[in-house]
DNA sequence: ATTATTGGTCAACATGGCTGACATAAATCA
DNA sequence: TGATTTATGTCAGCCATGTTGACCAATAAT
């Protein structure tokens, strides 16, 4: 309806403008956010989608390949031939479950930790120096946004398997 | 070197635990951003490749293949198969460059303004409501912390291209 | 005990990255 | 002018990671 936004303050950052500057920052961050862990990820020969399951799996050991399918939305034959690599070369372990035999309860082996920490550590510093250079408030804005992108559903979801995630 | 976060005010965003949580959010907020487009995209045949190209060309038309391989960061060969295929589709004019007539110069056909306009506008939407939800403050935040995730060098590439990116 | 649900695998296909080899035309330089 | 560089494109094939469909096995539900 209004095709041209308020003359608010409150409007000031809802211009077609504004909006596509989102959508572009979106763009490049992510790519530049995942691209030094894609490279470490490529000399081991290993792909952006080990990369999640070991970042997750490592962030809540002992979950089953249930809980990951929910949290990574994808086919559980497309993360069968990651997870069968992950745990083929050794960063994953996969033991039976004691209530339902049918489940296997992931964990990661040292190997398996040691590369997610390499990995964590390498998006966490430059979350460190970004967070560090922009300051508290900003970071609280970023954290705010972000958030509220994520769809309604999918972020109560989360809330529910991560309590903290949306402090 | 200092492995416990400093207990200041200031550092109190820098626990490890909210730098996951930076990682986190910047995952599930990128796959949703991306999702609806996605499917729209898939009726149509096209994929999230198809996007980026339709989205930089008619933010810039008259834009040489060169500049689309910079921002993208693609090999020509990829960027070959699709522009080629939005082109026989009908989605995107080339032109011979005038003062250069190895140059292909893009733009949008008609149909291509109405897919860009089309999927830029979910975009937008999803960017209006939740800068609405936050406000300027937080969206100032999102920016400039984005922003300073970007590599450096790319920054101050896409600060040459597009002035207006980090004001 | 049978059926339905849940957890997982194998096979095959599509998209969109990649490399390498090669062709062609235009611009630029020595 | 002739040689080189630049911009573009093509063909062929590889790899990572999504997708469906068919299927099997363990558990839960009736």
């Amino acid at each position: 309806m209004n095709k041209i936004p308020p003359r608010t303050q409150k409007g000031l950052y809802l211009r077609k403008q504004d909006l596509r500057r989102g959508i572009e920052l979106m763009f490049f961050a992510y790519r530049d956010f995942t691209g030094e862990a894609d490279n470490v990820l490529a000399e081991l020969g290993l792909g952006r989608a080990h990369h999640r399951v070991i970042y997750f799996v490592g962030r809540q050991p002992g979950m089953t390949v249930s809980d990951l399918l929910s949290i990574l939305k994808i086919t559980k034959q497309s993360l069968s031939r990651v997870l069968s690599h992950l745990v083929a070369e050794g960063y994953v372990h996969q033991a039976q479950g004691a209530r339902d035999k049918r489940q296997r309860l992931l964990s990661l082996t040292d190997k398996g930790i040691a590369l997610e920490d390499r990995l964590t550590e390498l998006q966490c510093k430059r979350f460190a120096s970004a967070f560090s250079a922009c300051g508290g408030e900003a970071v609280a804005g970023f954290q705010d946004v972000l958030a509220t992108l994520i769809n309604e559903e999918e972020r109560a979801e989360l809330q529910a398997r991560y309590p903290d995630l949306f402090d």
